[in-house]
DNA sequence: CATAGTAACTTTAAAAATAGAAGTTAGTAA
DNA sequence: TTACTAACTTCTATTTTTAAAGTTACTATG
C-alpha cells in the first residue's frame, strides 16, 4: 500500500497520520505554536525547502488546519494561521516534545511550557477525565469495534 | 537541511521527529500498543512494504524504543517488543487518534480507550498536574531558553 | 532612475526514498 | 515431493525530496 492511500483507512491514526504524520509538516506546526506566521519565516526556523513547504502549507489550508490571510494586497503578503482543528494538534506536538526531551534530551529542555490558568511552568500530562488519574500506555487498554476487528481479523486470513 | 540533519538540532521536537515523525514508523507504533509482535502482522495490518517495515524495526530497536526477543531458535523467530522508551510514545499516539477521530472521522472511533483503573471507556485528556485543570493550546504559552531564543534569532539574520 | 533588497513563491535537475514484486533461508505439514 | 510459513533481502521502476536558481511584485537607497 501506498502512504496515498492511508487517507481512506478506517483507522483514525492512520488518517491523522495520512494529513500530519510527516517530518516536515510537525515542524511547521512545531513553528505555528511558537507564533510563526510567514513563508520566509518558516523557511529560515524549520530550514526545509521552500518547494515543500508551499505544498505542505497548501496541503494543510485545504485540510482546514490553517488558514491564510492577507496582511498586505499591495505587494500581496499573506499568513498562516492555525484554525481551531489546527490548534487541536497542540497535544500531539506537546506529547512529541516531552518524549523527546525526555528521551533524546541534553540537558535543559530548549522550550518550557507554562499555564497561563495557574502561572506556572509545567508538564502537561494525560489523565482520564473520569477519575482524574494521570494515564500512561499500561494504564489503558483498547477496544475495537466490531466491525474494526472484522477488519483486521480479514487481513490475517487471505493474502 | 536534509531529514538527515533533523537528529543535530537543539529542538526537542526535531529530535523527536527525525526518529518517530513518519508515516510508517507511526503506524507500526499503533499496531505495538494494540499487540502486534510479529513482523508478518506488522506487514498484514499496516499493509507497508516489508523492505521498509524491516528498516523501521531496525532503526526502533537501534535507538531503543524496541526490542528483538527470539521465541524460536529452530527454526529463527522474533518477537518485537515496546520498551519503557518505546511505550512512553504512547502520548503521541492517543493525540494522533483524538485528533483523527475529532476531525477526520466518519461516526464512530474504531478503537476505544479503556481506563484500567477506573474502567471506564475514557478520552484521556491533557492537564496541568499543578493546578489539574484541563490544557490546551490556548492555555499554554512555550518559554524559550535563552541559548535557544539565541539560536532561532541567528537563523533571522545571515541567511 | 538604476540598483539592491524583501516576501512569497515556482521551476528544474539530481539525489534519495518508496512500492511492489520476486527471491532467500530455515524450517513444518500433508 | 510439494506446499506453506515466518522473517527477511534484493531488485527495479516510480515518486518524493533537496538544493539551487528563477519569478513576481513591490519598497528603499543613492
Amino acid at each position: 500500500m501506498s502512504r496515498a492511500d492511508l487517507p481512506l483507512q478506517s483507522c483514525s491514526i492512520a488518517r491523522a497520520v495520512a494529513q500530519v504524520g510527516d517530518e516536515w509538516t510537525i515542524l511547521i506546526l512545531r513553528e505555528m505554536f511558537l507564533g510563526t506566521r510567514r513563508f520566509d519565516d518558516f523557511l529560515r526556523q524549520t530550514r526545509m525547502s521552500s518547494h515543500l513547504l508551499a505544498g505542505r502549507l497548501k496541503k494543510l489550508e485545504t485540510l482546514g488546519a490553517i488558514r491564510r490571510e492577507a496582511y498586505s494586497e499591495h505587494p500581496p503578503r499573506s499568513e498562516y494561521r492555525l484554525t481551531t482543528m489546527g490548534r487541536d494538534l497542540w497535544p500531539v506536538i506537546i506529547a512529541l516534545k516531552q518524549w523527546g526531551d525526555c528521551w533524546l534530551g541534553d540537558g535543559d529542555a530548549p522550550v518550557q511550557i507554562v499555564h497561563k490558568g495557574c502561572g506556572r511552568l509545567t508538564k502537561p500530562q494525560i489523565t482520564c477525565p473520569d477519575c482524574g488519574q494521570v494515564m500512561g500506555a499500561r494504564d489503558a487498554k483498547a477496544e475495537l469495534t466490531e466491525s474494526y476487528e472484522r477488519e483486521r481479523q480479514a487481513a490475517w486470513r487471505h493474502t
